[in-house]
DNA sequence: AATTAATTCGGACATCCGTCCTAATATCTC
DNA sequence: GAGATATTAGGACGGATGTCCGAATTAATT
């Protein structure tokens, strides 16, 4: 009866210890433990390494698709739902900075392994195209945005929220860093 | 009469190894191959896998010190210099995409690694601050920047530049995305 | 030329890793 | 309840990795 139970406990410990220790420092041994469950059983519910990790790196994205989506429904005007995103990724940073190293984690390898390549490739388009319709669609927008498509300008900001967001993690007591997120927003005044 | 060369070759070796193939996926044996020397040679010259590694980050620190500086000292006004940071960017990523994850990579090891957190760290401290001493300091900046620190507008412009960047390398076909990196320039006008 | 130090070489080591295989146990079907 | 199926358990495997050691070779010093 733990049947779907135990691939998902799997799951969650691989979610886990990833996030925890980072994807380079975990082997499957880490994870079984951490689970609870023999060694055999990832393989048993996935095949390989690889099979698992594609869950994990699954699950991942769409817990980053959902919670952004949700921040940029937030607000009315692009200024609002500018200032919502920054407060989600702000959030995110200090409440569970686990989540962003993943991602930040999972794009790394993502760079060397076309297995996983696609997957973050499609997670980064889709998230400027949310970024995009979301925020610089419909509204008026300033007259400097005429120099720039709205792809450009959405994929700007998605890695302005990234790289402002590793420089965080990376300063421990970067507290000080998280207001650079703030700067974002300089576009839209 | 090989003697600093072998450590310089070693070096050269890594370097290549690790911006070809991915840190994860390179091995001591790799190295020393590549570099046409024995195993036990890395052992002699730099003591440890993590110290002939810290040699690799310092030494790729100084690229990027020195280069960026270089394209931060083109042009007067900081819409200038902010243009000439942004093809020096895009420059990179197009004709020397190792380096970049070089970094990418490096910096991922130090979000885990104490041993190397301090040396990324000071590169991303260092260089925002030339970011901020050299485009927003003196320069008459238009009223938007009330709001914000230079400090914190430096590391979002950085931070902008690694997340696109990061992106152009996910999109393998991805020149499209490079003409996000322009769309940084938006807070200058 | 003889002695000492520095370098090069080859191989062994212990350990860890992902994968696979077989037997035991539990669950389900009829 | 018997038989088939699905799950769990434990261990072995081949291979790769970082590290270390002793001998051979070369260079430096006296």
């Amino acid at each position: 009866m733990e049947g779907k139970n135990q691939s998902q406990r799997i799951l969650n410990a691989a979610y886990k210890c990833i996030s925890t220790k980072g994807y380079a420092n975990v082997s499957l041994r880490d994870i079984a433990e951490e689970a609870g469950v023999v060694l055999s059983q990832l393989h048993y519910y996935f095949g390989s390494k690889e099979g698992l990790f594609t869950e994990v790196i699954k699950m991942m994205i769409d817990k980053y698709l959902k919670e952004i989506n949700e921040a940029l429904s937030m607000g009315e005007t692009a200024k609002d739902k500018m200032l919502s995103l920054v407060n989600f990724f702000k959030d995110l940073l200090k409440n569970n900075p686990g989540l962003f190293k993943l991602l930040y984690d999972f794009t790394g390898l993502a760079m060397w392994s076309s297995s996983f390549n696609s997957l973050l490739k499609d997670l980064f388009n889709d998230l400027s195209k949310m970024i995009e319709e979301k925020i610089l669609s419909n509204s008026a927008l300033g007259e400097n945005f005429r120099n720039y498509s709205p792809r450009a300008v959405a994929r700007m900001i998605l890695g302005a929220m990234f790289g402002t967001g590793m420089q965080v993690i990376l300063d421990s007591n970067g507290n000080e860093i998280l207001d650079a997120l703030n700067a974002i927003q300089i576009i839209f005044e």
